[in-house]
DNA sequence: CCAAAAGTGTTAATTGTACACCCATGC
DNA sequence: GCATGGGTGTACAATTAACACTTTTGG
């Protein structure tokens, strides 16, 4: 009763990715069509089973490695676990949810059955999923402001007005360039390579190129009020 | 292989929850004593098995209230799941973990093998459970800065100097009562009773009593920077 | 009257926003 | 040279942190 192993009820666990990726100044995800009976025809979230020798974020790689090279996956974080008992027909099936980003210059060989949807105009989805894709896109956005969670979604090097594209695309509203580049540059997560980009045939000055600096997330805002007292370090 | 529903392995899922109070000024977390056999006598966070006809949430609750007067629990919440294959001996067992709140006021009756530890100072923990408390007390402590889940901490009312010692105490530093309560007056927060607490027996000021208004959870500070452009509603 | 605690006002510093202006290129 | 984007400088606004000062109580 109090006992804290007691696996004699089977149940099945499923892991989820949404994968989302900016593209022609849209936020995207991508689905697969459901071969199979349950919801046959409908729009899915790319994932399967939990094996029993794999933790969950093993098991997420794995399996999106058949939709999207796993090195072209920038980043992978749990959203949620969904376990409403119908979530799903016939017997239950929990699902652990996660984001995956891929950057905007990535162009992932897919399956025949699979497509980049946008997200916010997504067709008729399978199950809970469509929660799901609008969890991962508010996460996104929520870590935009506060994380450098946009190196995911940037190409190594960018020039500030492509970042602004992508930053636009996953917020839902035009940021402006100006400020893009001030706050991440004086966060420290800007880096000009020396590099140019040549300008369009209608002309305009040579954009500078830059790359995030550092690799993998980090917290760059961590307290909007009530900070900690200062290290009394820096002037 | 792609089935989307495969319950062909059986899989153990329990829920667990790091339930945190403030008290004397320090942060604290229930915790119960081990009876059975892997790690007996290490200390461990409630919970148990889920069962197939309830979701993670209601899981919780319920087997919390085993534990904590569920009426008592003014806020909870998902953590993550943990999922290593290791992380308990024998089969593996996903958890679904949770952050759990108790206001400063209340004494719940909790069982013989029950008691509360301070969070900086946890005694030896069963499994992973350390993690879970430690990524809780992270979790909490982030987003008082960006949320009102203050509240969940607080009694129905209080004054600015205990509100400051609960943040002060969750957060592991001093936080300043001016600012505090300048901060969440201007976010809205805080609305005054009209009642004051007596001094105490060195004098000083009656406190003016506070409450805070709505109830659940609400995010008051969404965006730190990249902010959708204002409504232009007020002046 | 003095100490203690609460509450208010003022100021400084930081950080984000808006906007004007200059720069480099294609045609 | 002019249109077109890119980049910088400056001013402004909002918010938080720090601290001095006033208020109200008990002894």
């Amino acid at each position: 009763m109090r006992s804290h192993i007691n696996s004699s009820a089977p149940l099945a666990h499923e892991v989820l990715a949404a994968v989302l990726q900016v593209r022609s100044a849209t936020l995207r995800v991508l689905l697969w069509r459901r071969a199979l009976d349950p919801h046959v025809g409908r729009w899915s979230l790319p994932g399967g089973r939990l094996r029993p020798d794999e933790d969950v974020e093993t098991s997420i790689r794995r399996q999106l490695a058949e939709k999207v090279d796993v090195r072209q996956l920038k980043h992978v974080e749990q959203l949620a676990v969904f376990s409403a008992p119908d979530r799903v027909p016939g017997p239950r099936v929990v699902a652990t949810a996660f984001l995956g980003l891929v950057p905007s210059d990535v162009d992932p060989e897919i399956p025949e059955d699979t497509r980049w949807h946008e997200v916010d105009a997504l067709p008729r989805t399978a199950f809970d999923h469509r929660e799901i894709i609008i969890g991962a896109r508010d996460r996104l956005r929520a870590k935009l402001s506060y994380t450098n969670v946009g190196f995911a979604l940037a190409p190594r090097e960018f020039t500030v007005s492509a970042l602004r594209e992508l930053y636009s695309a996953a917020l839902g509203y035009k940021v402006s360039a100006t400020n893009l580049q001030r706050v991440l540059s004086r966060r420290g997560l800007l880096a000009p390579t020396g590099h140019t980009a040549p300008p369009g045939r209608s002309g305009g000055r040579p954009a500078a190129l830059f790359s995030f600096t550092g690799n993998g997330i980090q917290v760059t805002d961590p307290f909007a009020v009530f900070r900690p007292p200062p290290k009394r370090s820096r002037k």
